[in-house]
RNA sequence: GCUGCUGUAGCUCAGGGGUAGAGCGCCUCCUUGGUAAGGAUGAGGUCAUGGGUUCAAAUCCCAUCAGCAGCUCCA
């Protein structure tokens, strides 16, 4: 008796891919040109010490199958797989115990990659890379290099060549040093003073997308804001190429807006108000005023801020008749002129404590709003009212001008603000007649933030929002006091971390004699590159925002260049950077002489399909496709997006987990009854504690909505699965599952759970139920009777007859269609229905089951192939082509069709499927059934659509 | 608060204006000297709720409820 045994099965099919090189990557620039390529590509792991999770092989599981699908059907596959292999863990780990992060790093690309040549995956192995190769990184550092070495031309909208930037002739007339620094002042990474996210306790600073609550993303640890000399990179100049950029794309809509809300764009106007000296509310505003105002008529509005007038950036031009006072950021670099001596103590106290609060302090809570007067006015340029100027951190430094003006009426933070300082409301904005708070509203008790009727605004009452939007804008730019703006959120990318495990800067800080720098860079030569990490006694973090590598010695750390003295630059590269641009090297990994040969990226990109988890949706992909505009830009690449189409897979929980409470005395408690209190603790609702209890399956029962205890059904149990985490110790090992069931089993489970982009709970004995599928499969074709491994008897030379045809060819559509589609489940389900018919049928035509395992094994490949080989074939599985179905199969020479009287089914009559309309209400009324409906009553109306139902309508 | 997604059999999910489906689980029966056994039958659904459009709504539209995920002072 031979039964289906993966564990045997699956490595030795493993070692023949790996023999016969089955994978390998064809190459394009032989082949026929009319011959399709598709590059499918999976988010490369970070290889942790935990090995892989089950969540990883579900997109690696659908790209495989895509993979092989496409190979069958003749495309020409690019495949590969890698590792993010930077990162914060292995040097934690190397902090810890001393040894060097590159040891464990290995040690862990190893165990994935025994993991994920166990379960079949068909990669290209000879490609693999990791971002820590020191060939890899060369390349990483190169294109750094090309940032530094860019600029971009607004004008042109494209990064050029810093050579070409255009340098003013009052900076050439300083010499060279000036000329070099306004160069450095415009290259796309550089180097500035930022407000940072120290974390002492990880030593480092972290990005503002690395922070969540206050605290460090990794390990949740508190993080305090410290200025720090930082390399950045400006994406904001691409902020529109890569607004633009989204819309060729094939991404799923969500993610695709959640990058257009990341970037952010808004459109409005800048707007100038006039400063008054002093403190001298609404007096003799007019004189000087009316003098500024008549200059900028003449002068038209300045392209650099001054100190006699506060500009302001606001989406809602149309509302400022009702800008009732301005708020400065406490960052703002006017903040010193504006405050006045009797205020000072009080904004400087104010300032003092902002800096000081952490972003969690400053989002935490209610968000009660802030501030403090700093005793200026400005001067309205509508009206020429004059409006008390506060500082308040509700406004952000970096975002417009750091300075808003304030409309209370129809701004719900102006509102709270205004409410809390007691500032007069003013609204302009009439909301419609029908408006439920209307009269609030105009009485300045309520907040109106959508358009309407201009009121209160002068010459432009009775006019719409958009009108006075155009029409206000129009007239103060003709006054030169204001101009229309566009913003963007983005912000750049503060692109240095204080860590050792990370691409070094290839930059050199030149020094003077006595080891001082003189503030002059310079880029390592290229042939000087790789920068390779210094070898170092340990890896411990100083507690000192400088970074590990400022440990180095000497030798590493000093450089002799064309006489002069250089100190390397110590910071590294985030864990981005390695992952921005990998899918570039894939097609050609080894090239020494190049990023890229490129013929070979004219014919691989744009990768086909990207496949990875959605917490990438905003900053590796954004990372990644503006890397790639600049390497566009500069002509290294040749398509402006690298990742034509795009899908998530879902998040896998753990297995659903029934949960309980308790009271003090241990007496069950309904869920109804359980509430949460301000710290979050559960508790009933008069507040007494309550502990939570792991309840069995088996003791509960489903009513209604939810879920009861069978002992006691008036208590409510609350069911849901959670994410897998160590800590709530529902991780499910791949290694177990291929265990116990086998890859294939594994990897059909993780398709068949529902759709590839749905978050779904693991359930095990779904796992057991494919694997249930697969032993079906086996003994359709295997006889499990016999002592050797030998075709079952009921595999017949013999065509099939007419409904295994249709069957069959059924199945081939189905499958090609939803595999094609990357409707993976339904494909499965089709399977199964396949292998359920024919194990009913006494013969299996051998026809059917070889094109049955052609269509299985992007699947399950190892059973596939097993089979195959049984049925008396040679070559592998993996070189067959792809079956085509015969429409003519599909086609029933009789069908059943429902008749409906008013909407309800009453009978089912059998039709020829080309059967007319007129054949169809003939053969209904036939019916005998139907007739017995109709009774006495008349037919009014006769409904019938071909091949489906026909419905009549009585009275 | 905002945005997005989801409510279909006990569970996990297909379907989607015109016959309510699959796998697992469950009931009953049969086969089996080789047992993580196999086969055959069957039960089980107010398609979350309420309105609307239609000859016909689980499906389309509106509202409501519930759950999940993400974002959050961006003027």
């Amino acid at each position: 008796m031979v039964r289906y045994n993966p564990n045997e099965i699956e490595p030795r099919w493993q070692s023949y891919w790996d023999e016969h090189n089955s994978f390998a990557t064809p190459s394009l620039t032989d082949s026929a040109q009319d011959v399709a390529k598709r590059y499918v590509l999976d988010m490369f792991p970070y290889p942790s010490g935990d090995g892989l999770h089950v969540g990883h092989p579900e997109g690696y599981t659908a790209t495989d199958i895509v993979s092989r699908f496409a190979r069958a059907r003749g495309e020409l596959v690019l495949h590969p797989m890698g590792f993010d292999a930077f990162g914060l863990p292995a040097e934690e780990h190397a902090i810890r115990t001393g040894e060097h992060p590159r040891v464990q790093t290995q040690r862990n690309i190893d165990n994935f990659t025994r993991q994920l040549k166990m379960l079949g995956f068909s990669y290209d192995w000879d490609r693999v890379l990791a971002t820590t190769d020191e060939d890899y990184f060369r390349w990483t550092q190169w294109i750094f290099l090309v940032l530094y070495d860019t600029w971009f031309d607004t004008e042109m909208q494209k990064g050029r060549p810093i050579a070409e930037l255009p340098i003013p002739a009052e900076v050439t007339a300083e010499g060279d040093r000036a000329v070099e620094l306004y160069r450095d002042s415009r290259r796309l990474a550089y180097q500035d003073d930022a407000l940072v996210n120290w974390c002492a306790k990880l030593g480092t600073v972290l990005a503002n997308e690395e922070v969540v609550d206050g605290k460090s993303e990794v390990g949740g640890h508190p993080v305090k804001r410290i200025p720090l000399r930082q390399w950045m990179l400006r994406i904001t100049d691409y902020a529109e190429r890569l607004l633009e950029g989204l819309e060729e794309l094939d991404w799923p809509t969500g993610i695709k807006k959640l990058q257009y809300d990341w970037i952010g764009r808004s459109t409005g106007a800048e707007v100038d108000f006039y400063l008054q000296s002093g403190n001298r509310a609404g007096d003799d505003a007019t004189g000087p005023f009316v003098a500024w105002k008549r200059d900028r008529a003449t002068t038209g509005f300045p392209g650099e801020t001054q100190e006699d007038f506060l500009r302001v950036y606001t989406t809602r031009p149309d509302t400022l008749f009702g800008a009732t006072y301005m708020v400065v950021s406490p960052e703002h670099p006017l903040i010193d002129r504006l405050v006045t001596p009797e205020q000072k103590a009080e904004v400087n106290a104010y300032r003092e404590k902002a800096s000081f609060k952490s972003d969690r302090e400053r989002t935490d809570g209610d968000r009660a709003k802030t501030g403090v007067f700093t005793g200026s006015h400005a001067i309205n340029p509508a009206d020429g009212r004059s409006i008390p100027i506060w500082v308040a951190d509700y406004v952000l430094a970096g975002y417009g001008t750091g300075a808003i003006m304030a409309v209370p009426a129809h701004d719900i933070r102006d509102f709270e603000f205004a409410v809390a300082f007691d500032l007069p409301v003013i609204p302009v904005v009439n909301p419609p007649a029908d408006h439920e708070q209307r009269d609030d509203i105009l009485a300045g008790k309520a907040c109106y933030v959508a358009e309407g009727e201009a009121i209160n605004s002068g010459e432009f009452n009775g006019q719409t929002t958009a009108e006075v939007k155009s029409a206000l804008t129009a007239r103060l730019s003709e006054e030169g006091l204001a101009r229309e703006a566009v913003n963007f959120k983005l912000r750049d990318w503060l692109f240095s971390r204080q860590r050792f495990w990370g691409e070094p800067f290839p930059i050199l800080h030149e020094i003077d004699a006595d080891g001082n720098p003189t503030g002059i860079k310079r880029a390592v030569p290229d042939d000087q590159l790789p920068v390779t990490l210094p070898d170092l006694e340990d890896f411990k973090p100083h507690g000192r925002p400088e970074p590990p590598l400022a440990k180095a010695d000497d030798d590493w750390l000093i450089v002799e260049l064309d006489g002069k003295r250089y100190r390397r630059e110590t910071n590294t590269m985030p864990q981005w950077a390695g992952s921005c641009w990998y899918y570039l090297r894939y097609i050609d990994p080894k090239n020494a002489q190049q990023l890229i040969d490129p013929e070979l990226e004219k014919v691989w990109m744009p990768v086909d399909l990207y496949v990875g988890g959605a917490e990438h949706a905003v900053l590796h992909l954004l990372y990644s496709r503006f890397w790639h505009k600049v390497l566009y830009d500069r002509g290294y690449v040749t398509c402006p997006e690298p990742f034509r189409k795009l899908v998530n897979q879902g998040m896998i929980l753990g297995e659903v987990e029934f949960t309980g409470y308790t009271d003090e005395a241990g007496k069950p408690v309904s869920t109804k009854n359980v509430r949460r209190d301000a710290d979050g603790n559960r508790v009933t609702k008069d507040g007494k504690p309550v502990t939570t209890v792991k309840i069995s399956e088996d003791d509960v029962e489903k009513k209604g909505e939810g879920f009861v205890l069978k002992s006691d059904p008036s208590i409510k149990i609350d069911s849901r699965a959670f994410k897998m985490s160590k800590t709530r110790g529902n991780v499910v090992n791949p290694d177990g599952v291929v265990r116990d069931y086998g890859a294939d089993s594994l990897r059909l489970y993780e398709m068949f759970m529902g759709p590839l982009e749905a978050t779904k709970p693991w359930v095990m004995t779904g796992v057991g139920g494919v694997r249930g599928f697969l032993d079906r499969v086996w003994r359709l074709i295997v006889d499990d009777k016999a002592d050797e491994l030998q075709l079952s008897d009921a595999v017949v030379d013999e065509p099939c007859d007419e409904e295994q045809l249709r069957v069959l060819h059924q199945t081939i559509r189905k499958v090609t269609e939803d595999t094609e589609g990357m409707s993976f489940n339904t494909a499965i389900a089709k399977m199964m229905e396949f292998s359920n018919h024919f194990t009913r049928c006494e013969t299996r035509p051998r026809e059917a089951m070889e094109q049955f395992l052609v269509l299985l094994h992007p699947y399950a490949p190892h059973i596939a192939e097993e089979l195959w080989r049984l049925l008396g074939h040679q070559e592998s599985i993996s070189k067959e082509a792809w079956p085509q179905w015969d429409e003519a199969a599909l086609v029933e020479s009789s069908i059943e069709i429902p008749v409906q009287i008013n909407g309800k089914l009453k009978a089912k009559i059998n039709v020829a499927p080309d059967a007319s309309q007129d054949q169809m209400i003939e053969a209904a009324m036939g019916d005998e059934q139907v007739q017995n409906a109709i009774g006495d009553k008349q037919v009014f109306k006769k409904i019938a659509v071909p091949g489906r139902m026909v419905n009549l309508v009585v009275k």
